[in-house]
DNA sequence: ACTAATAAGACCTTATTTGTCATATTATTA
DNA sequence: TAATAATATGACAAATAAGGTCTTATTAGT
């Protein structure tokens, strides 16, 4: 499997945080029991999309975390690549010029352009659109 | 990283069986040792191509491997999940179902989007382009 | 029989992921 | 200032997977 369980709980967690308090603040360990993530393992999460400036959390009483900026400016490529570090299909395509095999290799074209899709794809799924078609989902669903 | 390295010898090691023994029989071992794989281990992956009917392997004196099918009848897709298993951007694209959440989930679907155009263009990659491929940039970098 | 090759599987080492625990820090409120 | 509610940080542990080695069996040609 490609993405790490960690990415996935990101994902869930930032859905959770657009969705339930919208441009306000959600409490961490609400975000946990409500999206079903191992709380302690949550915070670790959550600290990295604060470091990674995805969010903004705020200690102490009536603190918590919120987006640090609208949803419809967050992409899952951002927020799974805070997670993950760079995605990257294969070694050679951190740095040209890293595997000394490269300019006779007729893979490394095939890899980037691969590699190109798949993170195009996820670039254009905005954090705005995934939290509307959540709510989208939960209505038809109970309804 | 998303391939294994396991995954990069195997296709580096396909090219090489396409490339040198054009319809006829490599060895392994030399296969090895012309692309700087350790040996031993390329054994391995060499098994389980031959599992997955990419390979045909020969033993005895005179033996050796030899591509199962032509060059333009294998692509990068197969290679890559014969060594990798299939490859998946999350666990619920294995089976639909399988996740609790997938009702109401408003990220299945870029996955699955995601996954599909990654393994679209390396399904688009054959053997033979590779091989191909490969004599050009080899003389091109000689000459 | 001898030799050259792959097949198979046990095994080991290391790295990463996933997760827990304990403690420190910060901000609010009374 | 003390109590409380929240995140921050870093050490640690368990589980899993990747990368690689070693030994032995099997097969086929000479
Ligand atoms: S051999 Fe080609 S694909 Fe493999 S690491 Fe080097 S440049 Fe990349
Ligand atoms: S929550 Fe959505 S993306 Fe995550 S495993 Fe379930 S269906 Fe897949």
């Amino acid at each position: 499997m490609i993405l790490s369980r960690g990415a996935g709980y990101a994902v869930r967690a930032m859905i959770d945080i657009a969705t339930v308090a919208n441009g306000g603040v959600a409490i961490t360990r609400e975000v946990a029991t409500r999206q079903d993530i191992p709380q302690v393992f949550l915070t670790k999460i959550v600290q990295r999309l604060a470091k990674g400036g995805l969010l903004e959390a705020h200690r102490g009483a009536y603190g918590g975390v919120r987006l640090a900026r609208p949803a419809a400016d967050i992409n899952l490529r951002q927020i799974v690549e805070t997670i993950e570090g760079p995605v990257l299909l294969n070694d050679c395509l951190i740095q040209p010029g890293k595997c000394p095999r490269e300019s006779t290799c007729p893979i490394y074209d095939v890899w980037l352009e691969a590699e190109e899709k798949l993170l195009e794809t996820l670039e254009n799924c905005s954090l705005a659109y995934l939290a509307e078609r959540s709510k989208e989902l939960c209505s038809k669903h109970s309804g």
